[in-house]
RNA sequence: GCCCCCAUCGUCUAGCGGCCCAGGACACCGCUCUUUCAAGGCGGCAGCACGGGUUCGAAUCCCGUUGGGGGCGCCA
């Protein structure tokens, strides 16, 4: 049993790329097969070598191996040549001359509405000459019936198919014919790749059978992924590059377990998997047939499920590279000030991106400036004055521990008719900057006495001027 | 225009003829817990597109309608 992923290098990985990689690495690896990874860059301007790290990295990051590869189309093109000639030297295949402008000025001539070829060149038995293409020799009658493990078995009527390129007038092979040329050599079994390509699918067959490919293989046309208006996935307009989800924090266990959940579930009420739960799970005839909606909002949810239940350490490494965004100045960061808050911040952050915003107060020489806090919580806050002066004065002399802290400042807020939920706004905003962060009296203790109630009094002095 | 695919709460889905006047999750709305915000707990809102069959019985099977999507390129 063998499977391919074969994505095309075009910048980036597209989400939707993903998931069908995700399938094929859970179909190989819960039958014990081999997953291939081919690299479909025949259009020579596009076989750039980043793009190709690109996807490398975005598989490996996503936790998907190769067993064989990556096989890169661009130095196979002997194969492809070879295969080429074997069509034309046995009839599948003949050369035409037309342009595209010429094929749609005679299909609009003859009032015929299809896009298609329309056979010109069919039995002009042209030689091979510089411009012309070589074209399959679609049969005009019997029909193809595609093996679907997740279709069933949709039949396309011959009549309906056209002669289409498999060679380009600059001798490059198409993808339908490289496709089928290498799947053919790697002896693919299966075929589990977008619903997109299933209306060419009978072209790649009757390629598979005139180049004699043996066994066809059986396919699996996995559902596309789609905006919120129902409509396929596309770089253009919607956000699909699965870096840009790296990038803003999202971890890739979450991410591929929510990939994996679009199209496929395990059955009954589960959904947070783990790797090895979806191997062993996981079974094509399983997967849904209907479009999926890829909601980032569920991601996220997602997300900061796989986030409070990291480690500590795998927390903190997880958030390292996110570290470095933030506004402070990189030799005040403090690892152990960091680790000391990060359970509390681990529990309420959706994404990685969100931490430096959390723990900034910590590292910079002053409260950060959040002016809408600054207004609301001190200059309109109830006693705030008050408060600030009642905290610098018990906070300079009682024992600096968070319990502690919490109860003098309950007290110090009963005073002046406060709950603790309204006195503790006041004090958040000057120590921290922000009106919503992680518990104050941890954050105060980390921070150390010193620090705080030089930013209380800094406070009060700026609320006076 | 032609061909193909699809159809359970707003979204992702469970369901594969009786266990379902349809279960879970996200989102949303209450309540609760609470030092802010989250998280958590409890509760709520909300769906089998429509019409015919088949069957003792249909969300589940068949046909049609409607709606949505994909493909038809010297892109992949």
């Amino acid at each position: 049993m063998r499977v391919r992923f074969a994505p095309s290098p075009t910048g980036f990985f597209h989400v939707g790329g993903a998931r069908t990689a995700l399938f094929n690495w859970l179909f190989a690896r819960h039958l014990g097969g081999t997953f291939v990874l081919r690299i479909e860059d025949t259009d020579a301007e596009r076989g750039r070598e980043e793009w190709l790290n690109g996807i490398v990295d975005a598989l490996t990051w996503i936790g998907i191996d190769w067993d064989e590869g990556p096989y890169r189309q661009s130095e196979r093109g002997k194969l492809y040549a070879d295969a080429a000639d074997r069509l034309y030297a046995d009839g599948n295949a003949y050369w035409c001359g037309c342009t595209r402008p010429a094929v749609d000025e005679r299909n609009k001539a003859n009032d015929i509405a299809t896009p298609g070829y329309d056979g010109y060149c069919r039995e002009r038995a042209l030689s091979p000459r510089q411009g012309r293409a070589l074209r399959f020799r679609t049969p005009t009658e019997g029909s193809t019936t595609v093996v679907d493990v997740i279709r069933g078995t949709p039949v396309f009527e011959h009549a309906n198919l056209e002669d289409f390129v498999v060679l380009r007038s600059d001798a490059s092979p198409v993808f339908l014919l490289a496709n089928a040329v290498d799947d053919i050599d790697m002896s693919i079994t299966h075929v589990i790749r977008g619903e997109e390509h299933l209306s060419n699918t009978p072209k790649t067959l009757l390629l598979w059978d005139a180049l004699d490919g043996g066994p066809r293989p059986v396919f699996a046309h996995v559902p596309l992924l789609v905006n919120e208006k129902g409509q396929k996935l596309s770089k253009r307009r919607d956000k699909v590059a699965l870096e840009d989800y790296r990038d803003q924090g999202f971890l890739a266990d979450a991410t591929r377990n929510y990939l994996g959940l679009l199209g496929w579930a395990p059955g009954g009420d589960r959904e947070i998997l783990s790797v090895a739960e979806m191997v062993r799970e996981f079974r094509l005839e399983d997967v849904k047939s209907s479009p999926a909606f890829f909601d980032e909002r569920k991601l996220l949810h997602f997300n900061g499920e796989y986030i409070r239940a990291l480690s500590l350490d795998d927390f903190v490494d997880a958030a390292r590279p996110f570290l470095a965004a933030g506004s402070w100045a990189t030799e005040e960061f403090d690892e152990g000030a960091f680790r000391a808050l990060a359970p509390l911040v681990q529990e309420r952050v959706k994404t990685l991106t969100e931490v430096p915003a959390m723990v900034d107060f910590l590292f910079l020489s002053e409260a950060p400036v959040e002016e809408g806090a600054w207004d609301r919580r001190v200059v309109r806050g109830a006693a705030a004055a008050e408060l600030l002066a009642g905290a610098a004065e018990v906070y300079s002399s009682c024992e600096w521990a968070a319990p502690v802290l919490h109860q003098v400042t309950a007290s110090l807020g009963e005073r002046h008719g406060l709950s603790l939920g309204k006195a503790q706004f006041p004090i958040r905003v000057a120590v921290t900057g922000r009106e919503v962060g992680p518990p104050l009296f941890e954050s105060l203790e980390i921070l150390g006495r010193q620090r705080s109630i030089d930013r209380l009094l800094r406070a009060l002095a700026r609320l006076e001027a």
